[in-house]
DNA sequence: AATGAGCTTATTGTATACAAATGGCATTCG
DNA sequence: CGAATGCCATTTGTATACAATAAGCTCATT
């Protein structure tokens, strides 16, 4: 996709995903293009996109509105990332080559940087952890595989969330990414594919303690 | 989405499936656009759309075909689908109401009558077909599920070579529909993923033999 | 006061004109 | 003769004007 479309495509995601777009909240394409700075046709564009992609919903109408997903529709959506991430861990195993291997290592290592220290950096691990999960996806060799994991790998609510997980959590990744890698070096596609289910699972059951309570908080100051 | 570009989209949709258009020939909006009786704007949503359908590619600079899948394509399009439609059965063993087993069974008996005659007529049993996995897929209850399963369940290649099926494969077929109702009368999502697993493996087989006789006898015709 | 018809306004859909980019071809230079 | 370069034709990208449609509002009617 070339300038302008791919530019509001990104802008338009980027808004969703960290908030500023409200869930809920009516998207007129208008509105959009003078804040992209394009025409309303590559907007247009965008939406088609976001809404396959469920960033986005049209109600009977065609007008659009910002996804609002329950836990509910997250629990789903991380059921099946949980499947589709662990049959590519599976066909990894034994595509996987040495160089994409040793930058798993490169990663893993990077994003324990990322949280030995006083206060854990964030958005660093949340990075080296994208391009760790990047490169299992790629090595397992399915264009399809990969394009229907991108439906379900980035959430707005998680991502928002994602500063809230405590240092035992990213530490608990970091170790499973390490098991992963034994799995790996021993070609062995199932262990692969199991430890990356449990990998995936408990991090939506981290998010989804981290929301309650963080549902609780903003309960007991309304009621404050 | 509305009449012109709906039109477009089923339009173009069709003679990809159909084999109109040949996998691997290049696609210019504009004659699409003749075609279909419409403007460039309608065309384009909808190969935006049929590209994320990966019912064309497009190269480097933006210029879109038609997709031409290899073997190794339809086999990994089967994985995915053999994966999703046995979590969907899964899914559905818990959730199917008995007005849907009730459907569930009535197109199984349609299916059937389309078989059990000298001639089997195999659209109609195509459709029931259809009809029958689209009944488990909305009883799963999971939109993306539904979505990305919309991504892998037509293909052109097979669509056109579906006819050649004997009616062996068309009766066991039958059968694997019988045992998934048995599965779900139990409400035993393990099995009913089971059957439905096999089902949709032994279909990409039957294909796969389907068409390398089919090979073979364009090959012979060709050294003729 | 509630309801519904008709008008007004907001929003999206479509067509078209123009801009940008790409590919192919011919020509020229090494 | 082969390779590189510049020009022209083809194709896609973007903007914009206009058409169609749906939502909301006013006002009349019961």
């Amino acid at each position: 996709m070339s300038r302008a479309s791919e530019r509001a495509y990104n802008h338009i995601r980027s808004m969703i995903l960290s908030g500023e777009l409200q869930p809920g909240s009516q998207i007129r394409e208008e509105a959009l293009a003078e804040l992209c700075g394009v025409s309303r046709t590559p907007v247009r564009d965008s939406l088609r996109r976001l809404e396959a992609e469920m960033f986005i919903r049209r109600n009977d109408s065609q007008r659009s509105f910002v996804a609002d997903w329950s836990l509910d529709d997250l629990e789903d959506a991380f059921q099946l990332r949980a499947m589709l991430e662990a049959h590519a861990a599976k066909r990894a195993a034994s595509r996987i080559t040495r160089e994409q291997l040793k930058r798993l290592r490169l990663h893993n290592a990077q994003l324990k940087q990322a949280i030995d220290i006083p206060n854990p950096d964030v958005p660093k691990f949340l990075d080296h952890n994208r391009q760790f999960h990047a490169i299992i996806v790629a090595a397992a060799a399915s264009e399809r595989l990969a394009s229907m994991l991108g439906q379900v790998t980035e959430q707005p609510v998680v991502l928002r969330t994602a500063r809230q997980y405590d240092a035992e959590n990213l530490r608990r990744s970091h170790h499973e990414h390490d098991e992963l890698l034994i799995a790996f070096d021993n070609r062995d596609g199932e262990w692969a594919a199991a430890v990356m289910t449990g990998h995936i699972r408990r991090a939506f059951h981290a998010y989804a303690e981290a929301h309650s309570t963080d549902t609780e908080i903003r309960k007991s100051n309304l009621a404050a």
